[in-house]
DNA sequence: TACAATTAGATTTTATACAATCTATATAAG
DNA sequence: CTTATATAGATTGTATAAAATCTAATTGTA
């Protein structure tokens, strides 16, 4: 058994090295929309669903409110998203797209692409990735 | 074509939310070292090699003088490193363990079995994943 | 030797992350 | 109806990340 010690020998690393190269790739892409990156990923959940409360969109990204609450601040500041409390229970606040954010989706469409390009990764190997994280996840999550 | 701004069509979202998971589930078993994951990180590289510079740091960990320097200014708060310039080269910051340090590899040695046991992940798994990802590092370094 | 260009770190600024705590609201039990 | 409990967000404090800028020190070159 080599060094358990090495940095090489680590799964955490290369999740932790590769994670921050992506989103220093996005960043390009996403500054012409005025997005960072978990910004980017807030208004790709609510492009799918528009309308939800900030506990639904921090549970889809593993999000706290600590986190949520001045992310989603900025967007609204940015005239993309309004934070409005539900009637029917005042502790739930229900996040809206504007125009504004809506209209964005249409500029948006097309970085998935473009971040294909810019990572240079086949779709053979974007698929051996999805599916090999995937499975991951699964096991991941079953030991919560 | 599905939507391509599907969260769960992004290659990306996988990589920062394991990423940020790995990071969790490290904390508990770091917190009786007294260090971070990020800190955990460079006395890895330390212990791998002692007396190294910044820079040499940095390169390691894809990580720049922006972040390195208050971490390491605390990982020597902490009294497990010293900051020394090097005579030869004042632009040159040479980390060296102290005997602390040193002295804390011991208990860290059982940090990435207990890891693996709270991952719940398999070796074939592990080792699957290892290789999808260095095969995914090669090729999005091809692209730097 | 001057002096422009590099280089290594430090600093500043902006933006996450997340634990811990607090506040307001809602719900359930008696 | 009231009190105990639970829940959703907000706030606070600590710790990264990383771009941009600054400073000090070194190096190449005329």
């Amino acid at each position: 058994m080599p060094n358990p010690l090495l940095l090489e020998e680590q799964l955490c690393f290369p999740f932790y090295a590769i994670s921050r190269e992506i989103t220093k790739r996005y960043r390009p892409l996403l500054e012409p929309l005025g997005l960072t990156y978990p910004q980017y990923l807030v208004m790709l959940v609510l492009w799918e669903q528009d309308q939800q409360s900030l506990k639904a969109v921090g549970e889809r990204l593993h999000l706290d409110s600590g986190t949520l609450t001045p992310l989603l601040k900025k967007l609204e500041a940015s005239g993309l998203v309004k934070r409005v409390k539900n009637p029917a229970d005042e502790r739930h606040i229900q996040i809206t797209l504007t125009a504004d954010g809506q209209a964005l989706r249409n500029e948006a469409e097309q970085i998935p692409l473009a971040l294909k390009e810019l990572l240079g990764v086949s779709d053979e190997d974007m698929e051996l990735v999805k599916q090999t994280l995937n499975r991951l996840t699964i096991k991941m999550n079953g030991t919560d």
